[in-house]
DNA sequence: CTAAATGATTCACT
DNA sequence: AGTGAATCATTTAG
């Protein structure tokens, strides 16, 4: 799919590089493929010969368990967490493991960059049927196809399954990257720019990896499109409106610039280029529309935010497409806004959603075609709502971009950090689907969103955004970002931070009785601080709300800093599963500043009780929203709730099961935190014992037992395309592998234990609801 | 291979 | 900070 976006996610690939694994033009002939579909368990066709791995790399000596068929597939403990006196107790019997816990597992190994480890893992897993189209198997079979140089079954795993969108990036890299060696080792030299081209042009990307997006010049067509467009109108668009069109382009703040810039000296320069050609009949067009674009953006940065650009786009803008859906290029009318198809009336609220979701009016959400409901309807402000809302006309991979230090530090995890400015290449990398930069949000100045539920208003300071994943993103001052994560039909709003947030901070998911024991109202109202979501459809729904922090000097980065978000459905349990972490980092020599991010994720198929301090913390929601640097002390001192939870661990898309049940918690257990608290420390040099401990004292989280997950898993599989990126930060890296090996450890937790862990509720959170 | 097209970078200026 | 000019590197086409 898109190749600018930057995070790379090829694990431990590190030495995959930067490429421009752009796909020609010409090339991209074909109808455009659904990607986003289905790629769940159970498409894949043939499945590739049993993974190879190096005999001896079977330390655990466990012996491979032919021919299970059977359900849970079993694995032997051994293999997953032999170290621990601990585990070596239950370690004899081998366990139960859902297909979704096998996923987890080889994700969090991919992140933790531990091939040797994920190559024995993979070949200790048996031949079961249930793991066979298993997505992040056939992506950890790739990685460490590639790894080995196996490139033949490498493409045989590519070709074989349609991957979900989220893994093309990293696919692609894989692909191109194995043609790149192959061809290198075929002539025993370098290859230069050229003959990469010329490779890429010689094996196109399959289907099965690639979007079917045409790219040219590493931009793809329609954000050129907007991009000339606005450019018609306004050579010097504000920030406001870079950050606008960044957004609706996927393409970074900086691309943005830079595209304007060049525009600009070649349309100075005619003698240079003939580009000329595109904008020449524009020159004067282009004075005129400059003009009328000072009307249209009247405030730039200052109170108003990124809406305002959006707006003033809207309704001023010609034919702009904003959106492109399968080849088919929809014009805007002057008067509406097209949302990835969409059209939206412009009016004076001109809403940018991604997919088919857009808003509508003061009075009412739709997203994705769902209402929320005129009860709990999301009431934009008249004032500034219409440009509170920004949706990206493009995947959310090309529009995040990972700028962070910890990208930086960690190429081998983010092999393409496209976005910061000091990268250059904008390769094919991997992306965080369902992130935003919250440094672009941050900065939108303060605009409200309220959300009315009946007396309950939610105002939002910060622009709502809605991605592509359907994702509600609510930015946070600072170093607090919320994410709300819908997946199934309902795309999430981003909630800025909400500044009603100062008397409790507290967001909790319930249903809209205040017990929390049915999940019967659609709305979603914030109380005293306090955020209760409903479910807006029936199918279940989950909600990822996370806390982003940012990072210092974070001004010129794009990309999302540390966002941690569950952009896919994570599977719903049929009792109410909350998932909360909450991280901060305050790491003042490597310039970071406290990151508190913190993860909802709730389904409310059925039941859904859920609400977690965690979500919000207090200091976190009062944090000032205006775009002062956020971070500072604060967050890692007052909130207990930070901590642990996060820094520990790795967004596991993808192992929704996992992610949202195991890795998250797995903090809260005991002996969990034994081992990764210290190791995040070491690194972090945050995160205080005492802080773990209250973390896991207060925040108890409900766990459903391996069972239900796999129910869900199976159940919610199909429905949506999920996204596998993780995002994994630098202290996360460190303490991944513990991390993982945690989580092999709580897989092996007696059920009863796991009993106890999903009766367990936050009193204070329940109290709150 | 050449050349045009185009995105990115660097540097100086304000 | 943002911009213009010059320049570089890559992509693309012939």
């Amino acid at each position: 799919m898109s190749s600018s976006s930057p995070t790379g996610q090829i694990a431990s690939a590190a030495d995959i590089k930067q490429e421009n694994g752009m796909e020609s033009a010409s090339e991209g002939q074909e109808a455009q493929r659904e990607v986003a579909g289905g790629a769940a368990a159970g498409l894949s066709p043939p499945t590739p010969a049993p993974f190879p791995l190096e005999p001896g790399e079977a330390a655990a000596g466990a012996g491979r368990e032919e021919g299970a068929a059977a359900e849970p597939v079993r694995l032997h403990s051994e293999l997953l967490g032999g170290h621990r006196a601990a585990a070596a107790a239950a370690a004899r019997t081998p366990l139960a493991f859902s297909p979704d816990h096998v996923a987890c597992v080889c994700e969090a190994l991919q992140q933790g960059g531990n091939l040797d480890r994920l190559a024995r893992f993979l070949w200790s897993l048996p031949q079961s049927d249930l793991l066979r189209g298993n997505e992040s198997l056939l992506k950890a079979r790739a990685l460490v196809a590639f790894h080995q140089g196996i490139y033949p079954e490498l493409y045989s795993i590519l070709e074989s399954h349609s991957f979900e969108s989220a893994n093309h990036p990293l696919l692609q890299q894989l692909w191109y990257k194995a043609r790149y060696t192959e061809a290198e080792r075929a002539r025993g030299r370098p290859l230069g720019a050229v003959d990469k081209y010329r490779l890429r042009r010689k094996f196109p990307l399959p289907r099965t990896i690639w979007d079917g997006e045409e790219t040219v010049y590493c931009f793809k067509e329609k954000s050129r499109n907007a991009l000339k467009e606005l450019y018609k109108q306004n050579r010097y668009p504000s920030p406001a409106e870079k950050r606008h069109l960044a957004k609706i382009t996927g393409l970074s703040l900086t691309q943005v610039s830079n595209w304007f810039k060049n525009r600009r000296q070649r349309d100075r320069n005619p003698s240079e280029t003939q580009s000329k050609s595109e904008s020449d009949g524009n020159p004067s067009t282009e004075d005129e529309s400059s003009k009328g674009h000072e009307d249209l953006s009247p405030h730039p940065l200052s109170g108003s935010s990124d809406g305002v650009a959006s707006l003033s786009l809207s309704s001023h803008m010609e034919p702009v497409y904003m959106q492109q859906i399968g080849n088919t290029k929809i014009p805007l009318s002057s008067s509406g806004v097209l949302l990835n198809g969409s059209l939206v009336p412009a009016g004076t609220s001109p809403v940018f959603l991604n997919g088919n979701s857009f808003i509508q009016g003061p009075n009412g959400v739709i997203l994705n075609g769902l209402n929320v409901g005129n009860a709990q309807t999301v009431a934009l402000n008249p004032p500034k709502m219409s440009s509170n809302i920004v949706s990206n006309g493009v995947a959310m991979t090309e529009i995040l971009g990972s700028t962070s230090q910890d990208v930086k530090e960690f190429k081998v995890l983010q092999s393409s950090a496209a976005n910061s400015a000091a990268t250059t290449s904008y390769s094919p990398s991997v992306s965080f689907p369902g992130l935003i930069p919250s440094t672009e949000v941050k900065r939108e100045g303060i605009q409200t969103v309220a959300s009315q539920d009946g007396g309950s208003v939610v105002t939002f300071t910060t622009p709502v955004q809605i991605n592509q994943y359907g994702i509600v993103q609510i930015p946070n001052s600072g170093a607090n970002g919320q994410f709300l994560n819908g997946s199934i039909g309902f795309s999430p709003l981003q909630l800025p931070p909400v500044s009603v947030a100062a008397s409790q901070g507290n967001i909790s998911v319930n249903s809209s009785t205040s017990d929390g024991s049915t999940f019967t109202s659609e709305s979603a109202t914030i109380q005293q601080g306090k955020v209760f979501l409903n479910s807006l459809a029936p199918s279940a729904v989950v909600y990822t709300v996370p806390n982003s922090g940012q990072t210092v000097g974070s001004v010129k980065q794009e990309g999302l800093e540390r966002s941690l978000v569950f952009s896919h459905l994570m599977p719903v349990n049929q009792n109410a599963q909350v998932n909360a972490n909450l991280s901060s980092e305050n790491i003042p020599g490597s310039g970071l500043h406290p990151l508190a991010s913190s993860l909802v994720n709730v389904s409310p198929t059925h039941n859904f009780s859920l609400t977690s301090p965690t979500l919000l913390n207090p200091t976190e929601l009062n944090h000032d929203i205006a775009d002062s640097q956020p971070m500072s002390a604060p967050v890692a001192s007052k909130s207990t709730v930070t901590s642990v939870g996060n820094t520990n661990y790795a967004t596991l898309q993808n192992c929704s099961l996992i992610t949202g049940q195991d890795l998250l918690s797995v903090p809260m257990p005991q002996t969990a935190l034994g081992e990764i608290v210290p190791t995040a420390e070491d690194q972090v040099g945050h995160a205080t014992p005492a802080v773990h401990q209250d973390f896991v004292r207060e925040h108890r989280l409900v766990l459903p037992s391996v069972a239900n997950l796999k129910e869900n898993f199976l159940q919610n599989s199909e429905s949506k395309a999920t996204s596998s990126l993780m995002m994994l930060d630098s202290k996360s890296k460190y303490v991944l592998d513990g991390m993982v090996e945690t989580v092999c450890e709580d897989l092996e937790t007696d059920k009863k234990e796991l009993a106890k862990l999903q009766t367990v509720q936050l009193d204070e959170d329940m109290q709150d609801l």
